[in-house]
DNA sequence: TTCTAAACGAGACGGTACGTCGGGTCTTAGA
DNA sequence: TCTAAGACCCGACGTACCGTCTCGTTTAGAA
């Protein structure tokens, strides 16, 4: 990610050092794992990646953004497979298949190695509009684009009703997830999602 | 809210200054609607509110912990009454009732003088769960309580199916309200709360 | 000693209570042994003696000044007799006697129980010219009168030149010893305070 | 001076900015003029120099370490010239040349300019002995030498008798002064230092 | 012997400074 | 010119004590 803007130094992308971008991104994501987003510093960061403070001041505004980045990067050097978004499952049952995405969701957010930088980043978000905004372009609005997709295939197999709205649809189904994820207010169990996805859907449907 | 626990030194709760326990939560709400919570210090609450920092640190662990009791004071001193937290609406006619409760929601999130503090607490509770205990105890169980009621009501009138799950019903009303707002994903508009209210009644009812 | 002076209230002193005043200036002298003066607080002292800070404050001005009363307190509970400042040797023979005192003060200087606290006495004096007053009448004044004491009889056994003024000859005797003791500018042994005296006493005698 | 010793980071003195560091002596011993060593703060030393605190710690292990460098500074800036301690004077009297150098010191002692700064000085050296010994070796020694040669040059006149150990004819002379401005033990005038040498030097006169 | 005012233990309070941490900027050397 | 290193100014941290100020609780002299 480039620089804030405009402002102070353009900073010659051509002349970066790629080394030094994928240590630092490592670091990144390695430490808000082990310490938490809140504890991590850049100095820790710089420390880790061998790395000059300035160096990540060059190129990040800020230690969300750095996150951001990080995560972006654990899908890229697979490159062009992009496997794990290629697009969600879509097997024709979509109650199936919305179960078993988001029971897979519900595995990788009890895992610490990406509960801790995830909840970090999402803190970052909340209170960084220019963070949200980035982070709505690469990271959300991608990942809405397959849910969209599949929702869209669902409804032209009949399988929703035609008037529903896919924004709402998806709000439906996702956000109980996230906030419990977010605020623990409930064990973020499988089951839950299951329950969630049933009865979304009954609403859902034609 | 007395300290952490036992470690240091209880603290008698009999000998507090009530007035300086006043000062700090004031100050600590106004600050936090002013400034943001993640740039609110414990200095600064401790000058505006004309107070020692050790008088903070003697009686909240941290300063998420202050902001918490500042939000519960907002209803209290209104004592007996406690009439924002009477109960909700109830005309007989659930989807107006729910729109009605959204609605207002959505413009108290809407204004910063509740926005930013709650942004922050919210921030809070999702990176320290002694604090998430703390608020699920104090403010979500009973807000918590007062929706089950109504569904519950609603369900004794026959606009409920029998076989939802409150808590899901419950998720599937609220969260989506929640993920707008904090993540800023979409325009939280009253619009989309009577959206998300119809579509997640579809489902729900009998 | 007696509160600061006049101003805020005299405190009866009829009232005050021995044991907490003994307790205080134990707590003081073994507190200033095993830490130093200057890590020396208030709040420790009255920890150690079991008592209410505001009883140290009431009694005495300063930090200092309890130090000072404990030393003094040291020669006092042996009563009446007091034996140790009955007064230097006073064997006839002048620079033996001399030898014989500088000696045991340089031994009492190198324990660390005496050494702490009458360092960190005599840095609070320095600083202080209150304490110094309080000082020069209670401990140096009387000590003084016994070297005096002991310089006048050695003067009328025509061991000292008539012309000598006393207050001269006291300090060319004692400064030195004081000197190597606080700034620690050489080693403090009997074989300086003997040569001390001998140098010293070539100009004293007839 | 270079922190403590080895442990935590040696610190490069090769980039270290020199008019922090001048000023940080100035700020230093100005203050100590003004409002006496004890009440002397680090923070007050930084903010009057225009410092961080940090720039402070990282260079010296404590504010007597300051002010022993601010002190030693006044003399390095005249550099070459290095008149002020060049020697003492040797005009073949040594009585008169001792009791020109006796007065001047009770002049400058009675500076409140010098005398604060001093004062804390020695304060601080009589309570810490690593401070202590960059005191004996970076101003105390070379002073002492400079005594020490006025002596041997009496000595070689014939003015000092051959037996007497030079230390102790330092000490007899110099340390009644210390003692006096010190512990305020009298008071320290001009004649003081007259009947000292006087005296002093009956006793080491051939 | 009771009453009452003080001294007392305890410790909360408004403050000041501590020594440390990390932020973000700036400078120096080396590749 | 970018980088690794790290010194710098700054602001906040959480802690330690300061000296003052209540709180009940002894306690000792006067009534």
């Amino acid at each position: 990610m480039p620089p804030k803007s405009s402002s102070p130094r353009p900073a010659d992308v051509t002349r970066r050092n790629e080394a030094s971008r994928r240590a630092i991104l490592t670091a990144a994501f390695d430490l808000a794992g082990e310490i938490g987003f809140d504890k991590l510093t850049i100095e820790a960061i710089a420390a880790r990646a061998g790395v000059g403070k300035q160096t990540i001041y060059r190129w990040w505004p800020s230690k969300g953004a750095v996150l951001l980045d990080a995560l972006l990067a654990l899908s890229e050097p697979d490159n062009a497979a992009e496997a794990p978004e290629a697009g969600l499952p879509d097997t024709g049952d979509l109650e199936a298949d919305l179960k078993l995405v988001l029971r897979a969701t519900v595995a990788e957010l009890a895992d610490p190695r990406f509960d801790r930088p995830l909840r970090g980043l999402t803190s970052a978000i909340m209170h960084d509009t220019d963070l949200a905004a980035t982070y709505a372009e690469r990271l959300q609005s991608p990942v809405d684009a397959l849910k969209r997709r599949r929702l869209e295939s669902a409804r032209a197999a009949g399988q929703l009703a035609p008037e529903v709205d896919l924004d709402i649809a998806i709000a439906l189904i996702w956000s109980p997830l996230m906030d419990r994820w977010l605020l623990r207010s409930g064990p973020l169990t499988p089951e839950f999602a299951d329950r969630v996805v049933e009865t979304a859907l009954r609403g859902l449907r034609p």
